[in-house]
DNA sequence: AGCCAGGACTGAG
DNA sequence: CTCAGTCATGGC
C-alpha cells in the first residue's frame, strides 16, 4: 500500500537521484550570458551540437552581450550551425538580445519572478522551458524548469496523467511538492536530464533504471 | 538508413 | 483549443 503523500514522493526520487548521480553543477556553462545562449540554442537540440557553437562563437570573442548583438548576421549563422535550425535561432537569440540591451539587468534580481516570465514569454521564441530555464539558470530565481524527460520520467514513475498535461500543470505541481529553493530546483532538473540521458539511452525510457527507483523507493 | 535531440511558432480545422 | 508541419544538423 502507498500512504505516502506524492509531495514525500517527490522529494524521495530526487534523494534517490542525487544519491546515485551527486552534484550536477548546471548550468554547464561559465557566464550568464552563455547560459542565456545556450539556452535558446539548445531547444530540440541535444547538448552535443550546443557545446559546437558556444565554442565557435566564443573562439571569435561573440560570447557577449554587444559583441553578439552588433556582429553580421550570417556570420553567426554560419557559427552555429552545428545546432540546427540556425535561421530561427538566430532570430530567436537576436530577440533575447535585443530585449537584455533595452533592459536593466539590475531588475532581473528585483522585479517579482512572475512579471519577468511574462517578458520573457512575450518575447518570440521564448517558451515557457526557455524562459524558466533562463529565470532559473541564469538570474537564480526560484522556479521549476520542465522538458520532454520530466514528462516521460514521471509518467512512468506513477504521473501517468504528465503525458497529456500542460507544461504549467506539471511545473505547478513540482512547485507545490517542493519547497521553493532555488538550489533544489537548479539540481532537480539537473538530475532528471543526467538519469535520462547517460543512464537511460533507450526508448522509452530504460524500464529497468524506473524500477530500480520504484523498488528503492519502496524499500 | 532512419530516428531523435535539454522547443516553439504557425496555420488549419 | 488541438495538432501536424516546419525549422536543419550531427550522432548513433
Amino acid at each position: 500500500m502507498n500512504t505516502v503523500s506524492s509531495e514525500d514522493h517527490v522529494v524521495k526520487i530526487f534523494d534517490e537521484l542525487y544519491s546515485i548521480y551527486g552534484s550536477q553543477n548546471w548550468w554547464p556553462g561559465e557566464t550568464q550570458f552563455e547560459t542565456i545562449v545556450g539556452a535558446i540554442l539548445t531547444q530540440n537540440t541535444s547538448w552535443h551540437n550546443v557545446a559546437k557553437a558556444i565554442e565557435n562563437l566564443k573562439s571569435h570573442k561573440l560570447l557577449e552581450l554587444n559583441a553578439l548583438v552588433e556582429a553580421e548576421p550570417e556570420f553567426v549563422k554560419k557559427l552555429i550551425t552545428p545546432v540546427g535550425f540556425f535561421n530561427v535561432k538566430y532570430k530567436r537569440l537576436k530577440s533575447v538580445l535585443d530585449y537584455l540591451v533595452s533592459t536593466e539587468l539590475l531588475k532581473f534580481s528585483c522585479e517579482p519572478v512572475e512579471e519577468l516570465r511574462d517578458e520573457l514569454l512575450a518575447i518570440n521564441g521564448i517558451g515557457p522551458e526557455t524562459a524558466d530555464s533562463i529565470l532559473l539558470y541564469a538570474f537564480e530565481r526560484p522556479i521549476f524548469v520542465v522538458d520532454a524527460y520530466t514528462r516521460r520520467l514521471f509518467s512512468r514513475l506513477g504521473y501517468g496523467w504528465m503525458e497529456k498535461a500542460s507544461y504549467d500543470e506539471i511545473q505547478r505541481f513540482f512547485m507545490e511538492s517542493l519547497p521553493l529553493d532555488t538550489g533544489l530546483y537548479n539540481e532537480y532538473h539537473a538530475l532528471i536530464v543526467m538519469h535520462s540521458k547517460i543512464l537511460c539511452k533507450k526508448k522509452p525510457l530504460c524500464l529497468d533504471c524506473v524500477m530500480t527507483c520504484l523498488m528503492r523507493f519502496e524499500g
